[in-house]
DNA sequence: GGCCAGGGTAGCA
DNA sequence: TGCTACCATGGC
């Protein structure tokens, strides 16, 4: 299958760290990754081709679902030929120097970017992609195709009922360890005091609230709803309506978007609501897309380097 | 070996 | 509301 695309970086947009999901695992300049297409599992390869996307599903699936599907993740249907005229009247064109052709990686599985966004809290992209996989290959369903094995990611009931920590994890094994024992908890994953965050907030997406309900409810009462979840903050949460449902007035906020808007608003002082306010004012529905470029150029150009060491 | 990671929470004024 | 200490842990 071809589709045909605008201007699209597949390969930028898989390594610009959105917290939709871990990058897709790269094959000789393709990726490749599990979905599933009408409940069937379905490996994927999405090849970059100058102006087309190919896609390679792996066993016979419908052909448009499997379309619609890849639009959506990829964002493809989004005109950012507009979004281009767009920066250029906020005077923020120059951040096309470094980041044109980059697009929302929106998530395959929702659940997955909400417990990703909590992972990546105070965490360096590396690991909480690292977190993610290891969750996966420890409760995730395996499909082996061709010798190629993939993982899903876990329901919320099933990572409801995994072991914290190690104590617990040896506590459930008792005194009759196999030879192979090997640890099975949520902190073995590397995802350091953030596990009963992920526990209980897989517990309570099992047992009280339908995460699918996201979809139809508009942006603030959304965000209201994420934030009673635990280990989601205003980051977060922006980061899971953002990556997660598409809500594109979403402006996740983090230490590098401070800096970045305070260097180039100098003057203005902002703090976390004012900058909230100043993004939804200014940038409305494109505010996810404005912080995404912001981001990405910041980090690419070496300006948030400059920022760091206090020179910028 | 100290500092930093695309922060959240609890405790406090 | 606004501020701060604290939180695991891997990479550099």
């Amino acid at each position: 299958m071809r589709i045909p695309v605008g201007d699209f970086d597949l390969e930028m947009t898989q390594r610009s760290g959105q917290t939709s999901q871990p990058p897709w695992r790269e094959v000789e300049g393709a990726f490749r990754e599990l979905l599933i297409i009408e409940g069937v599992p379905c490996p994927v390869e999405v090849r970059d081709e100058a102006g087309v996307l190919r896609v390679r599903p792996y066993v016979d699936v419908p052909q448009k679902t499997l379309r619609e599907k890849i639009e959506y993740i990829f964002d493809l249907k989004f005109d950012i030929e507009d979004f281009y005229t767009f920066l250029e009247d906020k005077n923020l064109s120059y951040t096309l120097d470094s980041s044109r052709g980059l697009r929302l990686f929106l998530a395959k599985d929702p659940f997955e970017c909400v417990i990703s966004s909590i992972a990546s809290a105070n965490c360096s992209v590396v690991r909480w992609t690292r977190s993610i996989e290891d969750i996966r290959r420890l409760w995730g369903q395996a499909h082996t195709f061709n010798g190629e094995t993939f993982h899903t990611f876990p329901s919320p009931h099933v990572l409801a009922g995994v072991a914290e920590d190690s104590l617990e994890d040896l506590q459930r094994a008792e005194d009759n360890l196999p030879s192979d024992f090997r640890f099975n908890d949520l902190r073995s994953c590397g995802v350091g005091y953030r596990a009963p965050y992920i526990r209980e907030t897989s517990r309570i997406l099992a047992e009280e609230m339908d995460i699918r309900r996201i979809d139809g409810m508009d942006y603030d009462d959304a965000r209201e709803l994420l934030l009673e979840l635990p280990g989601v903050g205003p980051k977060v949460a922006d980061c899971i309506l953002l990556y997660g449902f598409r809500k594109t007035e979403a402006f996740p906020v983090d230490v590098w978007i401070r800096r970045i808007m305070n260097h180039i608003h100098p003057g203005r002082n902002f703090n976390d609501r004012s900058m909230v306010e100043f993004a939804r004012r200014e940038y409305g529905e494109m505010a996810g897309y404005v912080q995404l470029y912001l981001f990405n150029h910041a980090r690419r150009s070496g300006l948030l380097d400059r920022l760091r060491q206090g020179t910028g």
